[in-house]
RNA sequence: GGGCGCAUAGCUCAGCGGGAGAGCACUCGCCUUACAAGCGAGCGGUCGCAGGUUCAAAUCCUGCUGCGCCCACCA
């Protein structure tokens, strides 16, 4: 192994600041990260980066979970892969929807028609303008423009080793496209439908939420005791904590074997205050012990209600409405004209004035018994809302996810086995969410912002939809937006008309777009040379928080459309932890900006910091870890300019000595266990063994033959130290060039061409080639000599340069055997006068110094 | 209620069948021709608790406690 001579430069002074403005630049100006497409896919690693949310600023748990992804692109790319790592911008959705709203003074209105010469408010005022779907996305598409620049700066900083010319955005029309391709395909395939059902409904935001998106929440609430009328007389007592659904009370269930009921069972009662007749039903989800055992079922107070609605075949009684008020009507079945005096005092109001108006009602009847016991307990939420949800009858969009489907459900299972996960625990809580989805994935959306559900019904001569008969866009015509756009046999003048077509106004869940990463990164059904190079991907890097959306739905997308898995590896990060121990928030991590600790600490450091943090662990934020890590960076370049500067013996055939050759043999089994790390996506084992070998280098092996290396013993014995030093240095340069690559870069520019991080991955062969047989413990032992005899130099309180007048080493012939291939570097490193030897029968080395 | 993870020095963590370790912090030294934003040395721990397996347990098993997270519970 000779290299070819080169030009060393060292610089008189080094320093960690400023390499970021020089190797961004330099890397961008090489294209050192830019993807080779003419590589076939067993060649090439592929990476579905996480697109962030383009809302704000980026934080720093973006800089944590991405370094960790970069660490193993670099590691891949090394190892000769062709990495293809594009990242995209999540622009599409209810976050950008609200800022674009905000930050223009629009609101979007799907029944406009596009304004090419709209130009929204001067100012963002008290003035709302209303703009068309297609304005609105282009301003979006204005906004986001200014934050992706700065996050792409920002990554860019932190050394992402991207490649920046292949950016998408999840609202951009190629994305808009794919999504609505495979929503078709879906169709076509039977996958997607649609149904009339009770949805889970956000009353804030006017839309149906999907059971990925809810969230539990403790509330406060109250048992209410409300007096039923029995057939013979007697009161039937109900607990609830939601009195105002009485009104919409259909019937009352209890137990099969609950004793106290069965008299009623088959029979009916009447509601109170309005006189409704509801049947007494059992059921077997009814639970005794709680209130009464007996409840009222209404349309719909929770998801129990709905399972015994639909198993029961029971009436329906809507009265909360779509914002969030009980509706002016009273509904069916509610015909008692006291009943509708009762519920006149009611329409219009929202949830929580209703409950305070019918429990005074019900005290003014008598039929409240006792006082309201409060509780807390848990109510579902909208995950972005903050008023409960309600459930309301709608006619939606689902995919088939498993959640009603046994087979399908095992199918997409099996799938979750296959993956390979990192760590590894992870994937039971893939099977915990799907063994526990209750229903299909519901993905249309009652907003405007967003992609377009591509999708017209024809109008019958009344003007009625004919749903179950949609009308769908040619392919070549995607994307559309069937609110501005007639479907294909139409004119836009039959729009709305009878015998003309209506569009669907809904758009789609932004994680349907989301669930199609891989295809929108890989250009599928658009680039289809490209798709092939690169899917299905090697790895998915994501939060655990995303398991049950982002994850999963990616893996029901590429099941239906694919029949096979997105990826064959998920690595999960952690999250930051505040010192105090709880998840760092949106707030805080806003005051600690990522452009900030980058500049404060450098990139590298900040990298260090993050590549710490094991795969899946949730991490401290800790500053004095990336002084840790600046530490490491300047030593990196102080140590690499003093092997440098000693001269460098590119014939490696001249590295004799057996300290020099132990070096290396340890150094052999360092890269054996950083390649086996990270080939289980172990990024910080890998870092740690490297880092924990540097300095014994620096501490140790450096100092132990800087003498020698001088030529105090000749240049034949200086040469096998400068030539182990060139290995050694060139491998730690690989070693911490996935991790630190500024700083390895700007060694490697000194003495070596082109990129570190288009060089090969350090191989123990290489290593093993020089050193040959030799007993790694000549190292080791030489080293434990040299640290007894600074410890009597500090306990002495002297210089380390303080002559030694004689060491006296005792041990075995074995131990003494390795002491002697070290002895003459240990004699000039200690400033030793005189060494003597003394064998010993005890299987150990004992060091005596006189000073 | 079910599941997963974590518990090792003051702090952040590594180790996961045979010696209890690293960095930070702290203490004491040292201008030593790569580095004083450095270097050397030192102090510091019943490895959460209780059992068990083993010649040997921080490490494997069981139970418990505490913390974090996921899911369920919503009358």
């Amino acid at each position: 192994m000779t290299s070819e001579p080169h030009l060393v430069r060292v610089p008189d002074q080094v320093s960690v600041d400023g390499l970021e403005d020089k190797w961004v630049p330099a890397w961008e100006k090489e294209g050192v990260y830019r993807f080779d497409r003419t590589k076939a896919r067993q060649q090439v690693y592929s990476i579905d980066t996480p697109p962030p949310t383009v809302s704000g600023s980026l934080h720093v748990g973006h800089v944590f979970s991405y370094t960790h992804t970069d660490t193993v692109a670099r590691y891949q790319r090394m190892r000769g892969r062709e990495v293809f790592y594009p990242i995209g911008w999540d622009d599409n959705g209810l976050p950008t929807e609200r800022r674009v709203q905000n930050y223009f003074g629009v609101r979007c209105d799907p029944s406009l028609p596009y304004d090419p010469s709209f130009v929204p408010p001067d100012k963002p005022g008290k003035d709302v303008m209303a703009c068309s779907r297609q304005n609105f996305i282009e301003l979006c598409e204005r906004l986001t423009v200014i934050d992706e620049q700065a996050f792409e700066e920002v990554c860019r900083r932190l050394g992402l080793s991207i490649d920046w010319a292949m950016t998408y955005q999840t609202i951009d029309k190629t994305a808009r496209a794919i999504s609505q391709r495979a929503f078709l395909h879906n169709l076509a395939r039977g996958e997607a439908y649609q149904a009339e059902a009770p949805t889970l409904w956000d009353v804030t935001f006017r839309t149906a939420v999907a059971q990925a998106e809810l969230e539990d929440r403790d509330r406060p609430a109250a048992y209410h005791n409300i007096a039923f009328n029995g057939p013979d007389g007697t009161k039937i007592s109900i607990a609830t904590t939601r009195p105002e659904l009485l009104p919409a009370c259909v019937a009352l269930v209890a137990h099969p074997d609950d004793k106290r009921y069965q008299e009623l069972f088959g029979r009916a009662a009447l509601s109170p205050l309005f006189n409704v007749k509801v049947p007494v039903i059992s059921h077997r989800l009814a639970d005794p012990d709680k209130g009464s055992g007996i409840a009222m079922v209404c349309t719909f107070g929770d998801l129990n209600d709905v399972t015994w609605w639909r198993e029961l075949g029971l009436d329906t009684r809507t009265i909360v409405g779509r914002d969030g008020r009980l509706i002016p009507e009273p509904p069916p079945g509610l015909d008692d004209d006291t009943g509708r005096t009762a519920y006149a005092d009611l329409a219009g109001a929202t949830i929580h004035a209703a409950r305070e108006r019918i429990v005074a009602l019900l005290r003014d009847s008598g039929d409240l018994q006792g006082e309201p016991e409060p509780i807390v307990h848990a109510v579902k939420f909208y995950e972005r809302g903050d008023r409960p949800l309600e459930i309301v009858s709608s006619r939606q969009w689902y995919i088939r996810n498993g959640g009603r489907d046994d087979d399908l459900r095992a199918a997409l299972l099996d799938r979750g086995n296959q993956l390979e996960w990192h760590p590894d625990h992870m994937r039971v809580r893939y099977a915990n969410w799907v063994n526990g989805l209750t229903g299909d994935w519901l993905i249309s959306r009652q907003r405007f912002f967003g992609v377009p559900i591509p999708i017209w019904y024809p109008l019958d001569g009344h003007g009625q939809a004919l749903y179950d008969k949609p009308l769908v866009p040619d392919d070549c015509d995607l994307p559309v937006d069937p609110t501005s756009e007639p479907p294909p046999g139409y004119h836009e003048d039959q729009r709305d008309q009878p015998d003309g077509f209506v569009a669907d106004a809904d758009v789609m869940d932004t994680w349907a777009t989301s669930s199609l990463t891989p295809h929108v990164a890989g250009r599928w059904s658009v680039d289809g040379d490209l798709f092939e190079r690169v899917f299905p991907m090697d790895l998915r890097p994501q939060g655990h928080d995303i398991i049950r959306t982002w994850l999963f739905s990616t893996v029901v997308r590429s099941h239906l459309e694919h029949d096979s898995l997105p990826w064959q590896h998920v690595a999960i990060s952690g999250w930051i932890l505040d010192p105090d121990r709880k998840k760092m928030s949106k707030s805080k991590g806003n005051v600690v900006t990522p452009v900030g600790l980058l500049e404060r600490h450098g990139s590298d450091a900040v990298r260090y910091w993050a590549a710490s943090g094991r795969p899946g662990t949730d991490t401290a934020f800790d500053e004095a870890q990336m002084k840790v890590g600046r530490r490491l960076a300047v030593k990196i370049l102080n140590a690499s300019r003093f092997v440098l500067g000693l001269g460098i013996a590119d014939d490696v055939a001249a590295v004799t000595d057996a300290l020099d050759r132990a070096m290396l043999a340890e150094l052999a089994a360092v890269v054996n266990d950083a390649t086996s790390s990270f080939e289980g996506y172990d990024y910080a084992r890998a870092l740690e063994r490297t880092e924990k070998f540097f300095w014994t280098f620096c501490d140790d092996y450096l100092e132990l033959v800087k003498v020698r290396a001088y030529g105090e013993y000749g240049e034949q014995r200086a040469n096998s130290a400068r030539g182990a030093l060139a290995v050694a240095l060139s491998t730690l340069l690989r070693l911490f060039a996935p991790f630190m690559p500024f700083t390895t870069e700007e060694v490697w520019s000194w003495w070596r061409p082109g990129s570190v991080h288009r060089s090969s991955w350090p191989v123990a062969t290489d290593l093993y080639a020089v050193c040959g047989d030799v007993d790694p413990r000549v190292l080791s032992t030489a080293a434990s000599v040299i640290r007894t005899v600074r410890k009597s130099k500090s306990d002495a309180k002297l210089s380390m340069r303080a002559e030694v007048e004689r060491l006296t080493v005792r041990g075995s012939r074995g131990f003494l055997g390795l002491f002697e291939e070290a002895r003459h570097d240990v004699q000039a490193a200690g400033h030793i006068a005189q060494i003597d030897v003394v064998t010993t029968s005890e299987e150990a080395l004992v060091a005596e110094v006189s000073l």
